[in-house]
DNA sequence: TTATGATTTAATCATTTGATTTAATCACTT
DNA sequence: AAGTGATTAAATCAAATGATTAAATCATAA
């Protein structure tokens, strides 16, 4: 009933197997579409195992949901508050991460989003992304840059729209833009691939736009 | 057992009722985390009368996301072809009408993207959104423009993606930016009235692009 | 080998939930 | 008032599903 595991010792792998599967699973079908046992399968073990590692369902999503929100901001945080890269350089780091990201898992944008909507407050509090994003030197260069014109004036928050808007939102309607250039996996990779150079250059004509 | 409404006579309402409970729940918190039950109450109603109308959960959820889906794509059709409008007009018509039905309808794009993911091609398809956009006027309109040399040849998916990333993504991301601004409902909304000016505006800077 | 912890197997619980049934009741028309 | 269809109430089914248990088996270290 203990779940003291001993770790580097008998298996440390079990744990992972399993929060693999359910990292896999829920990312693709969401909380409640996803059953235990559909985990239990995808890591090749005992339904039983599953919760003697992590005792309900809840705790698991819980815990991959957390993860999964901090490996998604994770890269964020560096590329925000460098304080040697220019506002322009940001934008093309911040864009080439991300879709690099999303392009290795297409998933997880919609599973973080379509989660949300149920406990919206809690979760967006907890990972403090106002803090990193907010107070970051990238808004601080986004205002030198407008004060000495350089830059339009833009609120800090149309100016987050738009680079996710332009840079996740593609990923989120796959399917749709997939059908509509009748596209395949790798045609739709490459596209996205083209974004990368894209994105910074509109980005930076949506800052000069007086 | 039968099902023959006598729709102006006794009672259309019933009926939709139902239909109005189910899209405000099966919006807000997809197929597999809403419950019949929650559905009858919320339209005030009997479980046994919800299934006597609609047979089952998932013919009533299908009712309820075909109408939607054409119900966000129908704005569209009309605009994408008039013939007597401007490329720049139709952009300002589209993000209008956009902004103004999401303002509405806050739920329904992560209510479609969501779903999606469980049957992706099947959906997609049935809509002929293909046929709606692709062969458009708008299409051709920009085609035209960039042959003219007015804006810069953009592949009109990356086009698409576009505008409807600028217009979509913040309503997706709603709870992260409100919390990111300090924002509360209206100041959200008023945020989003203000890209009705402003994405225009932007879209026009990125198709100048060189 | 033996002891110990990890894992499996199989059975089982309890609850939720979609769906159905039957009889009663209501609203409205004739 | 009688009749008709719509609606309710309450009970119930059956299946799915999260969770638990107990005994067996496996792997490994001492």
């Amino acid at each position: 009933m203990k779940v003291n595991k001993t770790f580097g010792e008998a298996d440390a792998s079990t744990e992972e197997k399993i929060k693999q599967a359910a990292r896999n699973i829920f990312h693709k079908k969401g909380f409640a579409a996803t059953r235990t046992r559909d985990i239990a399968e995808e890591a090749g073990l005992n339904l039983a195992l599953l919760n003697y590692y992590f005792r309900s369902k809840q705790k698991l999503f819980d815990l991959i949901m957390l993860e999964t929100m901090q490996h998604f901001l994770l890269s964020l945080t560096d590329i925000f508050n460098a304080q040697g890269t220019s506002l322009e350089t940001k934008i093309e780091l911040l864009v080439g991460n991300y879709i690099d990201l999303l392009t290795e898992e297409p998933d997880i944008p919609i599973f973080i989003l379509s989660e949300l909507r149920n406990n919206p407050q809690e979760l967006v509090a907890k990972i403090r992304i106002k803090e990193i994003l907010m107070r970051s030197y990238l808004m601080k260069q986004l205002q030198e840059e407008a004060a000495a014109g350089r830059i339009a004036p833009i609120h800090p928050v149309q100016f987050i729209m738009n680079v996710m808007g332009l840079t996740v939102f593609p990923f989120i309607a796959k399917p749709i833009f997939s059908n509509l250039g009748n596209l395949s996996e790798a045609d739709f990779n490459q596209m996205m691939a083209q974004r990368k150079a894209l994105i910074p250059q509109w980005v930076k004509a949506i800052l000069a736009t007086s």
